[in-house]
RNA sequence: GGGUUGUUAGCUCAGUUGGUUUAGAGCAUUACCUUGACAGGGUAGGGGUCACUGGUUCGACUCCAGUACAACCCA
């Protein structure tokens, strides 16, 4: 048998990834099993597969296997989104490679291209979770374009639209000038950057003075109807009723009063620009000013602003401070810093900018969402989230759900004559309202014409686990009725509200129920500076690559162990690694246990009984924790007490003392026990590292085709004896003191000793002693009734133990360590008295704490009364 | 500017309604170990006035207030 001593994942990975395919394990119908469902939080469908996307599905995968032991009906749903946005980006730029803009192009003609390279590249990104090891339902695998959700998508918004939530108006929205399309509040980052203030006077009409006004766009002079102060500030209470003259244009406009004005800001005066700056739009509506838009769709100023046609904003700012300084209208410039709201999506800066859109109200149809969460029908992990969600739902803001975009589910509303419109599913059906809305039969299909833009991606991801099972078509369908609500989402904490709040706002309204249970919050995957990983940063490693290098196991394992819920994962090298070191920890564990012999003749030795007593009862205990901390999704933490399992009490301790001597035989009740408790591990192990457990499963015993440790049965949390795991608790202190005492006296593992107890062998649980006598080769252990001179010695609780050493006690070096022992024991009693000399402290604590401190006394006392004997005693030796 | 959450060992984090023998884990680090599962290993060790200042209490890492710093969300 010549097992390498190191484990290579890349094989099993592959065999054991097919094997599991091929019999369909991950394959879900429903059945009278309880149901486990998650929805795969939907990557972008050309995307590829980032850090971020490694920690969300190992999270994910971790639960639906474990689910799926327990004897759950699990079903983990996969798919992808189709990202208007960055799909439309990615597929203009293309094209433009390629020579064409996507301007001549008609809409099918583009739709075609983007379909194509969707096809091209959809999917990659769920090959690439293969990897990992996702047990996914591949059978189910949807997209948020196929054709059951994208008619589920426009039967909601014609529904919405027809209970009145959804609107459309003019709004101030965030224009993204390089995508040519409105964003909503959630995809634009304000930061912090240096820009300039600009001071502009303005003539007053009338007279000979001027106002200045500071701003840090002097391009959008163009578009000001009205410049403005603060009712209070006595500066400029002259000027009510006067009118000045806005540079550039010569155009006259009104000087107005508005507590909105901030007194200390600049000169306490400020121009108004209706159609450009979301404050100025208001104060535009409370004064009944015009609005004039001086930008085209694409950042450009536009005829209306009467000068720079054409230029962009950018250069038209440089433009307009030179402008103004040769007019003599500029006062001066200052340097300052302000926060500049750039599109998530391609960065640009985003352009405040009066559109008409389409509008979901939120208000009425989101108070169900948030009293779920406040009543705990949902729990956010970690809980912390709670007060967010609800601060952020109750200042809600209606949802701006059109897109100027073309990759996405078009606008069912269609408009005829000038500016009516209806809202159905069809052309025909639209074709039909409009003739009854009208009165007029003789419209025709010609006369009609289908609104331009499309969805937010959101609109239809909000859907996404209701239209996993077709709940929108067909809402009696078993799926449907089977499978929703799932149990949990896991996803990351910046999508909070763009996704999870909207989910559960869609499930109350669509389903009347929680779209699933529990979200769990997983961190930010960031490199060691705490900087986000990124492609443009370059500082994310590739993920296919640290599989390859580390093993999906290793990989696994890394993500989880340092990732407790809702906090960051600082990411290095080391936590793959560390996985990697675990899985080969579990391979040899294997490959000892695989060579043995067995030998039939052998009896069982009394520590081998003892250790597969104790490791039994170890085993049940941790089960118990692990099951606890799955409970609250702690799930770095259920990794670690199995973590600790294996390598500490199992490979530590338990093989250690039931390991035969070199070359020798084991006997076959000890090596049965072993396997028994050896597949329990494997099976604890699983959910985490599934393909080393399945690989090792496979071969410990054999096995039948067909079966599989990941369809096997989760051990269950059952009594476990308390006492023995402290008693086994106390064995091992003193194995690690007899190993320091042969240590500190150069006494090697050949060399047998005795050990001594000062104490009744009443209370002691005799039936451990084998594991001593096993682990620190001892000829004899004893109870004694006096203290032994020439022996070395040690404590343990306040018993203790001595190991006669004839010649071989180095006197002086034994004092100072008695010493330093009593230096420490001396401290802590002094914190013991401080308590116990406290009358206060006497008469107010409870009594079980009172007992416990004067059992500290006690204990303590005894502890230095025997340190000070035998300090004494090795001086008199000396 | 408003809000939320943090600050415990070099790093990442636990610490369960205030009392568990003067605060724990993993990683990293130090010393020793080329033994027969594993150097991707073993054994042993070092490392923290629990951010700061007050307060409540017999008793505070834990509760309250303030300060500083950080992160996130919203405008």
């Amino acid at each position: 048998m010549n097992i390498p001593s190191k484990y290579e994942p890349g094989k099993a990975e592959s065999k054991w990834y097919s094997y599991w395919m091929e019999q369909g394990f991950f394959r879900s119908t429903p059945d009278d099993r309880e149901p486990y469902t998650i929805v795969i939080p939907p990557p972008n469908v050309t995307g590829v597969l980032h850090m971020g996307h490694m920690l969300n599905n190992t999270i994910q995968d971790v639960l639906v296997r474990r689910a799926r032991m327990q004897g759950k009906n699990a079903c983990w749903v996969p798919g992808t989104d189709h990202a208007s946005i960055a799909t439309e980006a990615k597929v203009v730029a293309k094209l433009k490679e390629e020579g064409i803009e996507k301007r001549d192009l008609t809409r099918e003609e583009f739709l075609g291209h983007a379909w194509e390279w969707t096809h091209k590249h959809g999917g990659i990104i769920l090959e690439q979770l293969k990897r990992l090891g996702a047990s996914c339902d591949w059978d189910r695998t949807l997209f948020t374009m196929d054709e059951k959700r994208y008619d589920s998508v426009i039967k909601v918004f014609v529904d919405l639209h027809n209970k009145g939530l959804i609107y459309r108006g003019v709004r101030m929205v965030n224009w993204d000038p390089q995508a040519m399309t409105a964003v909503s509040d959630e995809e634009v980052n304000y930061t912090d950057e240096k820009s300039k203030l600009y001071y502009v006077r303005y003539k007053i009409v009338g007279e000979d003075g001027y106002v200045t006004v500071a701003t840090t766009r002097p391009e959008t002079i163009l578009g000001d109807t009205a410049v403005c102060a603060n009712p209070e500030d006595e500066r400029y209470t002259h000027l009510k009723g006067k009118k000045v003259i806005v540079p550039m244009v010569d155009r006259e406009v009104p000087f107005i009063f508005d507590s909105y004005v901030d007194k200390e800001f600049g000169t306490g005066c400020l121009k108004i620009t209706p159609a450009h700056d979301i404050n100025d739009y208001e104060i535009g509506i409370r004064h009944k000013l015009p609005s004039i838009d001086v930008f085209n769709d694409d950042g450009t100023i536009s005829q209306r602003a009467g000068m720079f046609a054409g230029v962009d904003r950018f250069v038209a700012k440089d433009l307009a401070e030179k402008e103004l300084r040769a007019r003599g209208n500029l006062v001066k410039v200052e340097n300052y810093d302000n926060k500049i709201g750039r599109s998530e999506r391609t960065n640009a800066v985003i352009e405040p900018r009066l559109s008409l859109q389409w509008f979901l109200k939120m208000k009425e149809i989101s108070k169900p969402a948030l009293e779920a969460v406040m009543d705990g029908e949902i729990h956010l992990h970690p809980a912390k989230f709670r007060n967010l969600y609800r601060h952020w739902m109750e200042n809600v803001h209606d949802w701006c759900i059109s897109r100027q975009l073309w990759w996405g589910h078009r606008i069912p509303a269609w408009y005829y004559d000038n500016s009516e419109f209806v809202v159905a599913e069809n052309e025909k059906e639209a074709l039909e309202l409009a003739r009854k809305k009208s009165g007029r039969s003789s419209l025709k299909p010609d006369d009609l014409r289908q609104d331009e833009d499309v969805l937010d991606t959101w609109f239809s991801s909000w859907l996404w686990p209701i239209t996993s099972f077709d709940g929108i078509n067909h809402p009696e369908n078993p799926d449907y009725n089977y499978y929703y609500p799932t149990n949990d989402l896991i996803t990351a904490p910046e999508i909070l509200f763009f996704w999870v709040a909207r989910m559960i706002i869609a499930g109350y309204e669509y389903k009347g129920e929680k779209p699933f249970s529990n979200v769990y919050l997983t961190g930010l995957v960031r490199d060691q500076q705490r900087r986000k990983m990124s492609k443009s940063l370059g500082n994310s490693p590739e993920p296919i690559e640290l599989i390859e290098k580390y093993g999906a196991d290793g990989v696994r394992v890394g993500m989880l162990l340092c990732s407790p819920a809702g906090n960051d994962l600082l990411y290095e090298d080391s936590l793959p690694e560390q996985g990697r070191n675990f899985a080969n920890k579990i391979w040899n564990a294997f490959r000892l246990v695989q060579h043995w012999n067995i030998d039939d003749t052998i009896e069982q030795p009394g520590s081998s009984k003892v250790a597969v007593k104790w490791m039994n009862e170890v085993l049940k205990k941790d089960i118990h924790d692990i099951d606890l901390n799955f409970r609250k999704f702690r799930i770095s933490e259920a990794l670690m007490i199995s973590y600790k399992l294996f390598w500490d009490e199992f490979s530590g301790w338990y093989l250690e003392i039931i390991k035969p001597e070199y070359q020798k035989a084991i006997d076959r009740r000890t090596y049965t026990d072993t396997i028994v408790i050896f597949e329990s591990l494997l099976k604890v192990i699983h959910p985490f590292m599934p393909f080393i457990t399945e690989e090792l499963w496979q071969n410990l015993s054999e096995r039948m085709p067909g079966e599989s440790i990941m369809i096997s049965v989760m051990p269950e949390a059952k009594r476990f004896n308390r006492e023995l795991i402290s008693d086994f608790e106390k064995i091992k202190e003193t194995v690690t003191a007899l190993r320091a005492v042969r240590k500190t006296r150069d006494i090697p593992n050949r060399e047998s000793m005795e050990l001594m107890i000062l104490s009744d062998a009443d209370s002691y649980d005799i039936s451990l002693f084998p594991v001593l006598t096993r682990l620190c080769n001892l000829t004899d252990i004893s109870f004694v009734t006096e203290k032994q001179k020439e022996a070395a010695s040690f404590m343990i609780g306040t018993t203790e133990y001595f190991i006669p050493l004839q010649g071989k006690i180095d006197t002086a070096a034994e004092i100072v360590k008695l010493k330093d022992d009593l230096t420490y024991n001396r401290g802590f009693l002094l914190n013991v008295m401080k308590k116990l000399d406290n009358e206060r402290f006497v008469a107010n604590a409870p009594a079980n704490v009172l007992e416990l401190e004067r059992r500290k006394k006690s204990d303590t006392e005894s502890r230095i009364k025997s340190i000070e004997e035998r300090i004494k005693e090795l001086k008199k030796m000396s």
